[in-house]
RNA sequence: GCUGGAGUGGCGGAAUUGGUAUACGCGCUAGUCUUAGGAACUAGUGCCGCAAGGCUUAGGAGUUCAAGUCUCCUCUCCAGCACCA
């Protein structure tokens, strides 16, 4: 008999796949039930690592399989192509971005077919394609119409090296990504996506659905929805008759009684002009300008409590008319709440510690109810939230276009829909200096005033590329329209998705903005449900063979290929599913145990030896059982397990039905797809192995004629007992007593009671 | 600090959901084969003990005939958020 050679089943099958559109998946298909399985698309890096063969292969297994129990199952695949890394990448080597990134897809498509995934590359979507940003940018129109797009001066962060804006995402710990520079916060015109208008619905709408309590609680924990009253305070100055208001935000309006000062977030729009009034003003504007300058880095560590009194100003608490003075501080953001707190040192540690630090009096006097008192000082009950609104603007090349012109007046006009795709250009030097490379494009300007007129100028900042794959899975269902980002027969088809594996890293960005981008498009009647998917998993991470996260620095990092080459993809599939369970945890890579699966295979494989006359193994039954189960819950480890149990059983006979034997292929087959499929079509099968049906459970191999079971004395086990499963209660007791080793241990005491569970325990009561 | 999750052999992890703890794999030990290295195969392998036996699911208490699983307390680790009023 042949050994098998992996290299060659590999290559052999996927070909073969490939040529007869295995995997090719249509939206109807009569008598079966569609089953949309979606993972997070890659960004095109140009090297496949162990993180995307976790990331598709294992949950390939599952799309197998559900197709093995007669679904019509969509696992698709693409490319989010526009983005940082693909411009970081071409900047570093002086490549064109569109070319680079292309040639990374070409060489990651041969290594995607490498993992013999049930991918249907028909409906391939490519994110930075013409075709796709067509619809980015028509949506981008309508959500501008429907005013959940608008324009503002927000803080940004700046890496003042690089002369660029950074997403949040790429600031770690205060500090550029790339180039370790301290990163400055700066105030800048962008577009923004009304997100927070979405902020109850996203924390809401989690109730309904079967997501992993973490998952919902990182979300909710995100938007940072928080409940409470907003209440203002005037401010008058005594040498002068003008009166200010100025609103806080208090989750605790009962202690009203206990403020003693009133702060202000040194850039409080009010305090530009208080500043005029006050006494100490050079003071004042030292201080705002010290502030200003503080990296965003020290603010975050350093939780000094600085601040300067408005000295002259007073505000006057609502709730008793006493005058209290006002100060400004950096402790109080601009950004939450109304940028403006009360001071009540009694009961808040923050407001306790300033007051030590400044002198201000800490007064403890009776609670109030908070309801109650907001309404009596014309307050209202109101909801704040840490969310806020989505500034999409980059100032980058690689990305799409925000479609937007303006006019001579400088007035803002979208791009009319049939102008797009509005094209990228490609005129364009791509070397960041501070402006945005679209800029400097002479083609698209003269395109704007061919189109629009004189003096008529383009927007010149690209979106940011997690807006591309807020919306790829719907087009994923119907990737070649050109009249409609998807046709509504094949979104009521295949939507919401079933399924959506993918990385926790992904829970309050690319997520929580799907979420709201298809909440968005409900509400415009463009899409059918207010939720994108069904069930959300997340899987963990591959680690190095040194419990670290693979990087190239540790000298950790497990190439995939040279796994395949080795040892072939199966093993590969099969090592990574055997680790753990899917849904949870972090696992590091074990060089020996990928050794281990791999001979696994092989006995599998040598097992075909053993087909002849035979008696049936129960064991397969309850094999088929359990799998069927453990797959359900994602549990791929003890499936594989349950496996190897059986064939550790098989060797041991001297014969197995051919049956039996092909059961075995068809319960690995979702696993190990290549060598199942060989060894299926040697035995002389038509058709491939991944149209057949899953095994189904003979209910009569699962009872058990006899079983042993534990006989316990005082709850400590002693002695076993095998004894027939359709004994009586009464039975099981008699024979456990009966027991030589129960006799002994028994024989000088009273038995006060006997516990029997059938099939399971006798517990013994002894005094 | 807040929110969530998790602690089981030398390692990754099992445990029918309250009923024989440590399945399966790795590693390790011995043996067979091999010039050797490796690979393969066979047997053993929770810990202490020569043994009888005892102990064991981070630690401590509790409920129960019976606890890895339920309850309370303590400790440790991981993740998200964090001067969010």
């Amino acid at each position: 008999m042949e050994s098998y050679d992996h290299l060659k089943i590999d290559k052999k099958w996927q070909k073969a796949w490939e040529d007869s559109n295995l995997y090719e998946t249509k939206d109807n298909v009569p008598g079966k039930e569609n089953f949309y399985s979606l993972v997070e698309f890659s960004y095109p890096s140009g090297n496949l690592h162990t993180g995307h063969w976790y990331a598709f292969s294992v949950p390939d297994i599952f799309a197998r399989y559900k197709r093995m129990r007669g679904y019509n199952v969509l696992y698709p695949m693409g490319f989010d192509a526009f983005g940082l890394p693909a411009e970081n990448a071409a900047i570093k080597l002086g490549a064109d971005p569109k070319v680079w990134t292309y040639e990374q897809m070409d060489k990651m498509r041969i290594q995607l077919r490498s993992m013999g995934a049930s991918f249907d590359w028909s409906r391939e979507v490519v994110t930075c394609t013409p075709e796709y940003y067509k619809w980015t940018q028509w949506m981008f129109n309508q959500f501008l119409k429907h005013d959940l797009v608008y324009r503002d001066i927000t803080m940004v962060n700046w890496c003042p090296k690089d002369q660029t804006i950074l997403a949040n995402e790429q600031v770690v710990d205060g500090t550029c990504e790339r180039c370790g520079s301290e990163v400055v916060q700066r105030e800048q015109q962008q577009w923004m996506l009304r997100i927070t208008k979405y902020a109850d619905r996203l924390v809401d709408d989690l109730d309904a659905l079967e997501w992993p309590h973490a998952i919902k609680e990182a979300q909710k924990n995100w938007i940072g929805r928080s409940e409470g009253s907003e209440i203002t305070f005037e401010l008058k100055n005594p040498h002068s008759s003008d009166l200010w208001k100025v609103a806080v935000f208090t989750t605790r309006a009962d202690t009203l009684f206990g403020v003693t000062y009133v702060v202000l977030a040194p850039e409080h729009p009010l305090v530009k002009e208080l500043i005029a009034e006050v006494e100490n003003k050079n003071e004042v504007e030292v201080y705002i300008t010290q502030t200003s300058k503080k990296l965003e880095l020290e603010r975050q560590q350093s939780k000094e409590k600085t601040g300067v009194e408005l000295q002259g100003i007073k505000a006057i608490n609502p709730a008793n008319g006493e005058e209290v003075p006002v100060w400004i501080a950096d402790y109080v953001l601009a950004n939450y709440g109304t940028g403006a707190v009360m001071g009540v040192p009694m009961h808040d540690e923050r407001d306790h510690e300033f007051a030590q630090t400044h002198g201000l009096p800490i007064v403890d006097l009776p609670l109030v109810d908070s309801a109650e008192i907001t309404k009596k000082v014309g307050g209202t009950m109101t909801k704040t939230y840490r969310l806020r609104d989505w500034g999409i603007s980059r100032q980058r090349y690689w990305g799409t276009p925000i479609p937007i012109v303006y006019d001579p007046e400088g007035n803002a006009h979208p791009v009319p829909d049939e102008h797009l795709p509005w094209l990228l250009p490609t005129d364009v030097d791509h070397t960041p200096d501070g402006t945005p490379p679209l800029a400097r494009s002479k083609e698209l300007f003269e395109r704007t005033e061919k189109i629009f007129g004189n003096g008529w100028v383009p927007e010149v900042e690209t979106m940011d590329a997690f807006v591309d794959s807020t919306w790829y899975f719907y087009r994923y269902l119907d990737n070649k329209n050109n009249t409609a980002f998807a046709a509504k027969g094949s979104m009521d088809a295949w939507m919401p998705i079933d399924l959506y594996m993918g990385g926790a890293e992904h829970t309050t960005m690319h997520v929580l903005y799907s979420r709201f981008w298809t909440k968005a498009l409900f509400d415009l009647k463009l899409v059918t449900d207010s939720e994108p998917y069904t069930v959300r998993r997340n899987r963990g991470l591959i680690l190095g063979p040194d419990g670290n996260k693979m990087s190239k620095s540790k000298g950790n990092v497990i190439n995939p290929d040279d796994i395949v080459d080795r040892l072939g993809a199966d093993t590969l599939r099969l090592y990574l599913a055997f680790m753990g369970p899917y849904i949870g945890s972090n696992y590091p890579w074990d060089p020996n145990g990928v050794v281990g699966v791999r001979r696994f295979l092989e006995r599998v494989w040598k097992l075909k030896e053993k087909i002849g006359e035979g008696k049936t193994t129960p064991q397969l039954h309850k094999t088929i059982k359990k799998i069927t189960e453990d797959i359900e819950a994602y549990k791929f480890n003890t499936c594989i397990a349950a496996m190897m149990i059986l064939v550790n059983e098989w060797e041991k006979t001297t014969a197995i039905l051919q049956t039996e034997y092909t059961d075995l292929l068809l319960l690995l087959a979702p696993f190990a797809p290549h060598m199942t499929e060989e060894l299926w079509n040697t035995l002389g099968q038509k058709d491939s192995i991944h149209l057949s049906s899953w095994p189904t459970v003979d209910e009569s191999q699962l009872i058990d004629e006899m079983r042993t079971i534990g006989i316990q004395i005082n709850g400590k086990l002693r002695a076993e007992l095998r004894i027939s499963t359709s004994a009586t209660k009464e039975e099981i007791e008699a024979e456990a007593l009966a027991l030589p080793k129960v006799q002994g241990l028994v024989q000088s005491t009273t038995v006060a009671k006997v516990i029997v569970v059938p099939g399971r325990i006798v517990n013994i009561v002894i005094h």
